[in-house]
DNA sequence: TATGAATGAGAGTTCATTCAT
DNA sequence: GATGAATGAACTCTCATTCAT
């Protein structure tokens, strides 16, 4: 049900997000929608937060993977960017913008994502400390490049969920790669192959 | 009106502007503003275009009055950052985060924002051109820095308008400083004279 | 309005009267009933406090045409009972029944209950202090008298409402007319061709 | 089960009982409560039927003890009018209120209400005879005496459970038991110590 | 007997929009 | 140009009731 709201609030946004259609997803009545969640407004905060927590489940797992911490940044960067294969939640930048702006009026709603936010700072912090101890990275003050970068990537995030003609993807995955590297002092190759696996490639894309 | 349908977007956000809002805050009747405006959403849009008109045009104002490149980009940080006294319009930031979930799903919002969004790109990008003119600047690749310094400015502008504990007008408008002192190879301090004179500092803003 | 409210309270009660009810009954929107009233409670308890004025200027409006004291207080009991002619608007006593369950939870209603009460009992008040004055009545204490008389009149009205088989309206109103004889010392015959003449009879009273 | 709806129904009212309210109050599920009295209107129909026989049996039970047929008039007067302390269930005239306005329109509650007023009119007809029978009254119809004073009873009834502001409880008990002993011809003083010692007092009173 | 889950059928209210004046 | 009156189309939420377990 958590999943049927997070599909409808993709689609229609938070604000045109109803309790029909999310119930319509579901495949039951509305009464039982509201029999859960109690009111509307409930429903869809939960829903944020829920898909929230998932796409931070979701990077958490991908980056235990890797070994380096360049490629846990690129990884993180990968996701947000939407140059990142399947297990990414459809939509979930999208959902971002929806959450900032209701964020602006609605205390729930800001504390999901504020919350959400330090966390991914913190994730952030986290890779450089490890790559400054292994020595893959400088040494920077990783406070002030989470702060920075994570600014960096919601930035991105707006013109690639906006589908700008000008910024897509494939530009701001390359950008960001680009600024950490000369920030972190490691090297960092454009890999056309990875990109070109990629089926987020918006067609829209100039140049 | 538009300045009404401004305000009351400010207040209430895009979707929660109602017309009657709107008629109450410029005095006259609802029916008047959909015979000037034909529907809701067309005067918002206008509205919303408007004012990203006078935003830019007071950018411009500001700009055109400072020599030197770096001190114009100041001034660009400074407005976007809130850090910057009196003639920004009230509420810029927020109506940007509405501005963009709006251009979600909104085609004619959508055009809004990436007309709004080239012209702020072109507006660093000429900056950074005077710059290396004048040697204020090191070389740099002007597209790729607007690309990306926009970004960042973009995600600064979240946090900003959401009062993040953490990251707040002060230390946004300081971290973005010191990226472009770095990039562009000028030198900056922080001027605490200026900052303590703004009104805009957040109490929430941790350390 | 008003008065399609008051009829659809008489058939339906004050709880179970609906907007759309209302709104069919006036040949008008259930949207513009809330426009004019803003909300179902507000007409409601305005429809309320409209019919018991209705009912009192009829009331009053009786009284003025009859000279002697005794006379007047008659035509306060007929119209109390039910037994008398047109005028007197449909379901008075109904709506009496109604207005006192609401009352109980709502303090709106019970100010209109408590000032008709009040002018009721100033109403009999006036007609002793009259009938005492015209040596009509003998010498009582006209105030325990209102109060007194007033509740008769009110128990009276709950047997009319609800069709009482044992209490009807003729036995009800000769009852209270030989109280009033009694403790105001005047004589009363039972005039059988007015209650011949009532159309209010109900088949149902027994005996 | 039929105690909780008693108390819902003085708490909200016939029209604002709920199920689910009743079912919280008896500690059970609202599917028991419907699996048991079959409709939420036949629960209500026979939790009135069941309080007003416990208001009956307990007035038969006071009356029983009291070897005078005065004593016994005025004690049903003292419950009538909630000048008497324990033992008398909470809150049984405001469910008279809602007991009239329910029967206007549902049969099963008028029959109810129909079946009590004729066997409070045929206690006090009885009490009548018996005092006739003892001397401690003079010779009065009692079938008309009964109608007229159980109407009586039911208007101040009205009175108390609105708290109105000018009879209260005090006030009516004087003037209803001032009537009995003017029309039985029996003498009665207005003891104060019983007031004083009845915790019903309303301060809102008058006078 | 007892219940949690599920629902159908509204109810009131909101609000953009229309239209006669 | 300007508005008050009017409405249609939703939308959220309520609640008695049902039913499988």
């Amino acid at each position: 049900m958590l999943e049927a709201a997070r599909r409808v609030m993709v689609e229609r946004g938070f604000p045109g997000a109803r309790i029909t259609d999310v119930a319509d997803r579901a495949g039951v009545s509305p009464a039982l929608v509201i029999y859960y969640f109690k009111s509307k407004d409930k429903l869809l905060t939960e829903a944020m937060r829920q898909s929230e927590d998932l796409w931070y489940a979701e990077m958490s797992r991908r980056a235990a993977k890797i070994p380096s911490a360049a490629g846990r940044l690129e990884e993180v960067v990968a996701m947000t960017c939407h140059v990142s294969g399947n297990g990414v939640p459809e939509g979930s930048l999208e959902l971002w913008l929806d959450l900032w702006a209701q964020a602006l009026r609605d205390q729930e709603v800001r504390a999901v994502r504020e919350e959400f936010d330090e966390r991914f700072r913190e994730t952030i912090r986290q890779i450089v400390r490890d790559g400054i101890a292994t020595e893959e990275f400088s040494e920077v003050d990783e406070d002030e490049f989470a702060v920075a970068y994570s600014a960096l990537l919601d930035g991105f995030a707006i013109q690639i969920a906006l589908e700008d003609p000008v910024v897509g993807p494939e530009r701001a995955f390359d950008a960001a790669m680009r600024v950490a590297s000369r920030q972190l002092g490691f090297t960092w190759e454009a890999r056309r192959a990875r990109r070109a696996s990629s089926g987020r490639q918006r067609t829209r894309e100039a140049r």
